[in-house]
DNA sequence: ATGAAAGCGCTAACAC
DNA sequence: GTGTTAGCGCTTTCAT
């Protein structure tokens, strides 16, 4: 009943025909254009004619098909988000955020699972001859270049949690280097005296400019302060944990590239080492994962607001699809959200919506 | 440079136009289709054409345009997930897999998040008009119906944690019941006396198995079972188990229908009511969470073997693409990992692979 | 091995 | 308002 009597045999090997516009006009007894216009928004057609279509279309179980439209409007209303792993609950967040943020602006998302180290990008090049409206790429430590190359394309980017030198790529970041610098000095105003840094990828925008502020104010109040590598795994985390605290001279303070690793880092220093977090230490994240404020962590940490990034990058996109704006950087603006497992410092604390911040 | 002279000048509006094949045709002095056999793997054309034509792409940077081969071979390589939201660990996790799975079978995923409960399915609707390939559909409590819908139109559909009654969709699912019957046993080798259950969607089949097996379970051994809704949310679930830890008589038992629901009651019951979880109370989730061996939890889990599940998730897509199979329903078996959140029973206990797992 | 020609299913002028 | 006519960029016979 769905197959249209005058149409040649299927072609073997191909799946299946769907019913087209044309199977649709010659239902409902108008051209083919008519089919087209009665799916098409702002189209002039007389209301008898829609309803027959309609009556046709739904008859048929007729469906427009959007790969033809993308192709004559060069436009697929598909957007490319290039994601590293998900483990990391900081980019399920992330990922949360834009996939209801560009489904609200009417965009579909092709996803595309990156691991953060290594491979340069085989698969992804191919994303890319999907003719993807826009790419977003989150925290990708992908040669920038890739990026600089769809700019030259016309195609859009736009850079989520990482920012790259030398690159004309619009990006919106969270505040890595007032929120690094904001945390020294809550960790300084508890008075701590040993400091430690775990850095994540070394390649990574995100931590090194964390890292850089950190160590500029705490070496500037003239304290010490150890340094570890965990690239932002968990294992590695808990490894770098174990090193500093068992060290001759353990911090008293440590301060972690983001939340993830900081979550390990304290169960290391409770479970193997046995201290009282927020008393006997301090440790502090970047992000504010949603389980940080779970009782079991408590962490003090420095807030990245992932709706607000997802709504500045989605927005960022739009105006570069309107040609309204070439695009540039966004910082947005973060605050250090004090929980438990830091000491509390004697001042700057203030409560906000229901919440501890530190404001100085 | 990019620009082929003999063509007309681009209409206004549409964004600019890419190279085609034409172009490098032009370029290169061959015929178009020589630029399409090109670039397709298996056909047959001279070096001397195929360097040709290869320079001159590069030269152009030329990218074969996926969309316009769709069209013709109506076939997208992409696949629709649709998943609910990824606060969830678990999600992420079968994301990350589908990801990897998909990518190393050649597809690629149209990603559509949709929230767990309410709103049926308004842009979904969109994602079957780009002509998906196939859909994998996480645990989606939308109706069947839908599911059911695509297999009509002969589109190849995979249900992941999640089976439909009357409905010949395909499914992958974990041991819902054996494993809660599992928990059950395990919990009464525990030697608890007062039980309780947490579901999470009343409409959802994970919930309603893993109850039914549960409860059918602990009452054949005749003791108390309560329960409580917490609609798979993580407040819902503190809520819950404050009702019952708050109740006259408060469970020593509790059973969630997931991980996820199950670290929130952890929290609960020791920061709020200072119990020692695995002594003072057993609390045993699903799924494994990689969060559920972290030492602040350490939570008594029942396995859903995520990578096995989405191998067999796309081995079906793959099958059904391939004509090979119409598909049915496959149960994923698990097992039940031991930790500190429940109590030890004197038997069953066995080392398998640095894990404790109950195999009475 | 290569080119010409005919579409894939749709949108967009352009006449009527 | 509606039909007609060109394509969008590519794959695929079919000749050569």
């Amino acid at each position: 009943m769905a197959s249209s009597p005058d149409r040649p045999p299927q072609k073997t090997g191909l799946p299946r025909r769907a019913p087209t516009a044309h199977d649709v006009a010659a239902l409902a007894g108008v051209s083919q254009s008519a089919v087209s216009r009665c799916f098409t928004p702002g189209a002039s057609i007389s209301d008898d004619t829609r309803r027959r279509v309609q009556a046709a279309a739904e008859q048929l179980g007729y469906r427009p098909n959007l790969i033809a439209r993308s192709l004559i409007k060069r436009r697929s209303t598909i957007i490319g988000v290039v994601i590293p792993g998900l483990q990391n609950p900081f980019y399920s967040s992330v990922l949360e955020a834009l996939s209801a943020d560009l489904a609200a602006a009417g965009y579909r998302i092709l996803l595309f699972n990156a691991p953060a180290r290594g491979t340069p990008d085989p698969v992804l090049d191919e994303v890319l001859n999907y003719r993807v409206d826009a790419l977003i790429l989150v925290s990708s430590t992908l040669s920038s270049g890739l990026a600089d190359e769809c700019q030259n394309i016309g195609l859009p980017v736009v850079q989520l949690n990482r920012t790259a030198e030398r690159s004309t790529v619009s990006s919106v970041v969270g505040d890595n280097h007032g929120g690094a610098a904001t945390v020294a000095r809550f960790l300084l105003a508890c008075e701590h005296q040993r400091f430690a840094f775990i850095a994540g990828l070394e390649t990574a925008s995100t931590s090194r400019e964390r890292e850089a502020a950190f160590l500029a104010t705490i070496e500037e109040a003239g304290k010490p302060v150890q340094r570890a590598v965990a690239h932002y795994a968990f294992d590695e985390a808990q490894t770098a944990a174990r090193m500093l605290l068992g060290s001759d001279a353990p911090p008293d303070a440590i301060f972690c590239a983001n939340d993830y690793m900081a979550l390990a880092v304290l169960g290391v220093a409770r479970a193997e080492f046995g201290l009282t977090v927020g008393r006997d230490i301090s440790i502090a994240g970047f992000d504010d994962l949603p389980m940080a404020a779970w009782p079991e962590f408590s962490l003090t940490t420095f807030r990245q607001p992932v709706r607000a990034m997802s709504a500045r990058a989605v927005a960022m996109i739009d105006a570069q699809l309107q040609g309204t704006d070439s695009g540039r950087s966004e910082v947005v603006a973060g605050d250090l959200v004090v929980r438990g497992s830091t000491r509390v410092p004697a001042y700057g604390v203030v409560e906000v919506e229901n919440e501890r911040v530190w404001r100085p």
